[in-house]
Formats: C-alpha cells, sequence, structure tokens
DNA sequence: TCCGACACATACGT
DNA sequence: TACGTATGTGTCGG
C-alpha cells in the first residue's frame, strides 16, 4: 500500500476480466473545475422536456453499524455500486432520446456524455477527492488507483445479494458474462438513433449501466489524513455531463451519511473505554464479520436556488443543508447513546485546540503544522458540510475499476428481475406521490405570487418505469454479440473441457444460490435522503412568507400534510 | 504514534 | 476435496 504511487491509467495487474482496449487517461479526464459558485444544472430532453435525474447507490461491503454510527476501517475494502436514471423514463432513454442542459448565464449546452463518479468528503476539513484508492486483487502487490469516473447510461441498480453472490468469481465465463451485466456490449452501444445521446459518446471507452467500485479504501498514504483528525468522511456520487464543448457539469449528487473512518490508532475509538480499545491488538482494530454488509443511499437531485430569489437568502444553501444531514440520519443513536452523538464526537476529534482530551490535544497539537492547527480550528464545533454545488471536479478518474461488472432485466444468460435492488423497485409510489405535490405546490406558487420565480429544482428522488418502460425491448437487454464469440472453456489447468451443457448447470445452480435472491437492503432505513424533507420544509418557508403578504389561506397551508408516508 | 511491509489465518471459488 | 486466491488483521520495524 505505502510508497506506491496512485496510477490512473495502467491496466497492469488487474484480475482476468474482460476489457475494453487500453485508452488514453485524457478520455476520462473531468473537464475544468467548477466555479466555486457553480451549482447543478436541469436535463432537458430534445422536446424542452425538464427530466430528473436520480441516483441509486449501495455500499454492499466495509461499513458497519455500531452504537448507532456507520463506522468503516482504513484496512479494509468496500464496495459500491451506483447508477441513475431519469424519473419516469426507459432506462434506454439514451439510444433514443438527447439532452441538453442550461448553464446559470442561461446558456444552452447540449449534453454528450453522461458520467458518474465516486468522491469522498472530509467533514472535518472539507477536503474532497484525496483519500479513496482502489487497489486490484493484488492488493499491496498490484498498483492502486483513483476511483474511476464512468461514461455511463441510466441503469438499474443490482440487489445486494447479487453483488454479494458475484464479489469474488473467479471463473472467466461468469466474470466475461458478468462484464456484460455491468457494460453495454458491443451491439447495444451500436444500435441508436443517430441523433440520441448515445451516438455522441466516446466510441473507444466502456460505456457503463451500473457503476461499480470495489477494493476501495480510504488511503493511508494520503498527507491530508493527519493523524486521525481527519476520519469523518462522506462518500459522495455525482452524476454529471460532458458537454459538447468538453467541459464537464455536475448534475445531481448522492451521498452518504457521515462516516467513521478508524485507522489503527487508539485515538480511532475515543468514545469506547481505553482499556477496551487496547484489549485488542493493533489499537483495537476489531476483525470484521466477512459477511458483506449493505448500505444504501439512495438519491437526490436537490437546489435551493429558488430559495434564494424568493428568499433573499444568497449563502441559505448553506443553512439549508447544515446539520441536517447529519441530524436526520442519525437522529435514532442520538438518543440511544449520547456518547456516540457525531457532533459531540466530532467535537472532541476535530478540535485539538479545544479538546478536553489529553490524548488528542497534546498529540494533535504537536504534530500538527501551523496552516493545519488553521485548518483544524474551524471544525472545533462543527463538520464543513457538504455543499455539492461548491465540487471541484477537475479530480483524476481512473478508466480501470479492479472488476467488470451488472445485471440487466433479463437476458440470454438467464439473469432475472430479482437481482434489481428491490429498493430500486419500490420508489415508485412514493416518488410519484412526492412529484405530484411538488407540482401542485408550484403551481399554486404561481398564483399567489406571479410576479416572483418559482423555478425550483426539484430535490426528490425520482422512480423507474413500472410499466411504461420499454426496457424488456430495448436494445439494451439483448443479448451480447456473437462477434465477441464463445467464450473458451477452460478448466484451472487450462484444459478445454466444459460442455454447453455442463455451463448451463452451472450457470443454473449459480443463479438458484439463496444469496442471489433479493433481499431487504434497506440501509438508511428512509433516513438517507434528507433532500425530500429540506425541500418540504423549504416550501413551508416560502408558504410563510407568501401568505401573509396575500392574505389568503392556501392548500400551501396544509402542505405538511398533504403526504404523510415515508419520504424515501 | 503512524504506517509500510510482510505474514498468517480463514473463507471461498473452482 | 485439494488447491489457489482474496481479504481481514497481527506484527515488526523505521
Amino acid at each position: 500500500m505505502g510508497g506506491k504511487v496512485l496510477q490512473s491509467s495502467s491496466m497492469a495487474n488487474l484480475p482476468t476480466a474482460k476489457r475494453a482496449a487500453p485508452r488514453s487517461l485524457t478520455q476520462f479526464k473531468i473537464g475544468p473545475p467548477f466555479s466555486p459558485t457553480s451549482s447543478v444544472l436541469p436535463i432537458y430532453s430534445s422536446t424542452g422536456a425538464r427530466v430528473e435525474p436520480v441516483i441509486n447507490a449501495r455500499s454492499d461491503r466495509g461499513f458497519d453499524r455500531e452504537d448507532g454510527d456507520w463506522i468503516g476501517y482504513k484496512r479494509n475494502y468496500f464496495a459500491l455500486v451506483a447508477s441513475f436514471h431519469f424519473h419516469g423514463q426507459s432506462v434506454d432513454i439514451c439510444s433514443t432520446e438527447s439532452f441538453y442542459t442550461v448553464d446559470q448565464e442561461g446558456e444552452k449546452h447540449q449534453i454528450s456524455c453522461f458520467k458518474l463518479g465516486l468522491f469522498d468528503y472530509c467533514l472535518d476539513t472539507g477536503d474532497t477527492g484525496k483519500f479513496l484508492v482502489q487497489h486490484t486483487s493484488k492488493r499491496d502487490k498490484g498498483p492502486q488507483f483513483s476511483p474511476p469516473v464512468y461514461n455511463i447510461v441510466p441503469g438499474q441498480l443490482p440487489s445486494h445479494g447479487f453483488m454479494k453472490s458475484i464479489a469474488n468469481i473467479r471463473n472467466p465465463n461468469r466474470i466475461d458474462k458478468c462484464y456484460e451485466q455491468f457494460y453495454l456490449t458491443e451491439k447495444e452501444r451500436n444500435e441508436f438513433e443517430s441523433s440520441s445521446a448515445l451516438a455522441s459518446y466516446p466510441e473507444d471507452a466502456e460505456i457503463a449501466r451500473v457503476a461499480r467500485y470495489e477494493r476501495m479504501q480510504f488511503s493511508t498514504v494520503s498527507k491530508h489524513f493527519v493523524l486521525g483528525c481527519n476520519r469523518k468522511f462522506k462518500l459522495v456520487i455525482r452524476l454529471m455531463c460532458e458537454l459538447e464543448n468538453g467541459e464537464t457539469r455536475l448534475l445531481a449528487t448522492s451521498e452518504t451519511p457521515c462516516l467513521n473512518i478508524r485507522g489503527r490508532s487508539p485515538m480511532n475509538y475515543v468514545s469506547e473505554a481505553p482499556a477496551e480499545a487496547n484489549k485488542e491488538n493493533d489499537f483495537g482494530q476489531k476483525r470484521k464479520n466477512a459477511e458483506m454488509s449493505p448500505m444504501e443511499y439512495s438519491t437526490t437531485s436537490f437546489l435551493v436556488t429558488a430559495f434564494r430569489r424568493v428568499q433573499g437568502q444568497a449563502q441559505n444553501r448553506f443553512n439549508v443543508y447544515s446539520g441536517e444531514h447529519v441530524d436526520r440520519s442519525n437522529s435514532r443513536r442520538r438518543t440511544q447513546h449520547q456518547i456516540s452523538d457525531p457532533n459531540i464526537d466530532t467535537a472532541l476529534l476535530s478540535s485539538p485546540m479545544e479538546s478536553s482530551t489529553p490524548r488528542q490535544g497534546h498529540i494533535v497539537t504537536l504534530k500538527l503544522p501551523v496552516s493545519k492547527l488553521k485548518d483544524a480550528s474551524f471544525s472545533s464545533n462543527q463538520l464543513q458540510e457538504h455543499d455539492p454545488a461548491k465540487v471541484k471536479l477537475n479530480i483524476d478518474g481512473s478508466p480501470m475499476t479492479s472488476m467488470p461488472s451488472t445485471p440487466r432485466e433479463s437476458n440470454s444468460y438467464g439473469f432475472r428481475s430479482s437481482e434489481i435492488d428491490p429498493a430500486f423497485l419500490q420508489q415508485d409510489n412514493t416518488v410519484n406521490d412526492a412529484l405530484e405535490e411538488y407540482r401542485k405546490v408550484q403551481q399554486e406558487l404561481r398564483i399567489l405570487a406571479p410576479d416572483q420565480d418559482f423555478e425550483l429544482d426539484l430535490p426528490v428522488p425520482l422512480t423507474v418505469p413500472s410499466t411504461n418502460g420499454t426496457s424488456a425491448n430495448s436494445s439494451f437487454f439483448r443479448s451480447p454479440p456473437a462477434s465477441m464469440g464463445e467464450p473458451e472453456r477452460l478448466c484451472k489447468h487450462g484444459c478445454k473441457m466444459k460442455t454447453e451443457e455442463h455451463d448451463k448447470q452451472t450457470n443454473l445452480q449459480w443463479m438458484n444460490l439463496p444469496g442471489v435472491e433479493s433481499e431487504s437492503t434497506s440501509f438508511f432505513e428512509n433516513n438517507t435522503d434528507s433532500s425530500l424533507m429540506r425541500f418540504r420544509n423549504s416550501l413551508s418557508k416560502i408558504k410563510a412568507d407568501i401568505a401573509p403578504v396575500t392574505g389568503e389561506s392556501s392548500p400551501l397551508s396544509d402542505f405538511s400534510n398533504t403526504y404523510t408516508g415515508p419520504l424515501w
């Protein structure tokens, strides 16, 4: 691990997964960085209709629930899958439809390609893109990469059970087949309408349906990882697009709740009795259960630009979000374990200057350079809340992942809809209710204050098409191209042995594994995404501002009671 | 105290 | 069932 330079373009030592021809890093390089005030841009189809992106993501390995906190270990791997789709649209929309966006200046830009990436965000320092590394299966002996940024089309998130079942496959045939679930085949990517988005995707780069991140670690190499001071993170999925001019823009983000990343130091166990932490070797590193535990965090395209206009609170983005993610995601743990209150915990850990814990204060104060002390002091009482609008997109992404990977609904290899994450399939009702509510309220706002611009960005996670989608007949769901030929069947000694019948049997057994059936992946248990709650709260504020002016009662008064179901 | 490097144990795929 | 591999983590030393 240590001492190795992060590689972004090498394909050496990767597993025997099916891969596209090597390509240059520049094809994956993110374009110019955002200006600090840039924000999430809307997406429109060629007809001018607004389409709402929904990000679905889940961690299948590497994080544990402990005393109400999410815990990860720097030494251990974590895994994550992410996909996106457009609300109410088929996942094959990119083969028939094109998209454009409109920037802050009102300028229209054609979208040539969608991209999706995984980024880290350090709540203690506000740093992003500095800590994640991806290993190959060779671990210390292999190279390390920055997490890749995928060229991606809409897709369906595979279930935890499915991901579990393919976590360690080594059979080349299975790997090949698996690869075809996660990436468009040659045939699929060649079947599109000339005016569609898919026509403008890079020809020489893979196109993913689902972004798969395996063997990920929070790097211990980073110089920024100072003495356990930076240990609270969020993982952020960003849906981006590449414009015709080559620039990259942000379209939506989804993030985890606060993750407490433990290193090997006893400092990372401050919420435990020191003696307890030191009982275990290597400073309390706990042996982890080998069972993969799922962790879900769906969603969000959100924004608050409207509130700036309506309420005149230009800085409200931060205020609106501040603390809310943390509070909501940890609401239950707070009542049960005060010591694990993320804010209290953070105050101790990230405030060396004010810490009442001699060990921490002593260590950090001694070793932190002045500049770092200055940086650390800001987080004495609160974390640096992640602001998706203030991201830097000039972070290189490795073009490679360690494994190929995602299931389609059904194909010639027998993948079934049960391998799609059930949570992904259950979003419709909740989200449709929210969407209807949103439209209703927006209409009200226009009536109440016609001279105001109430162009609210929809913050709700949106849904997959349930019945009217064309997935079943989509070119995205066809068999892999014959040109790929029949994979050579070899035994472990390299002999061509397996018969076709044997292969079928093997695949059937694989598909019938108990773990393959979908299981609950409700990781954040309806608390994951606070964007809808924020949205509703903010609408209420708008209502409160407007209602007195108009002096009329409004259905808006009942907004908070309109929808009482789970938000996500 | 941190962390790279190596070693070992165990689970799992074939 | 043997074998090889992936991964969690124990340990040493700089």
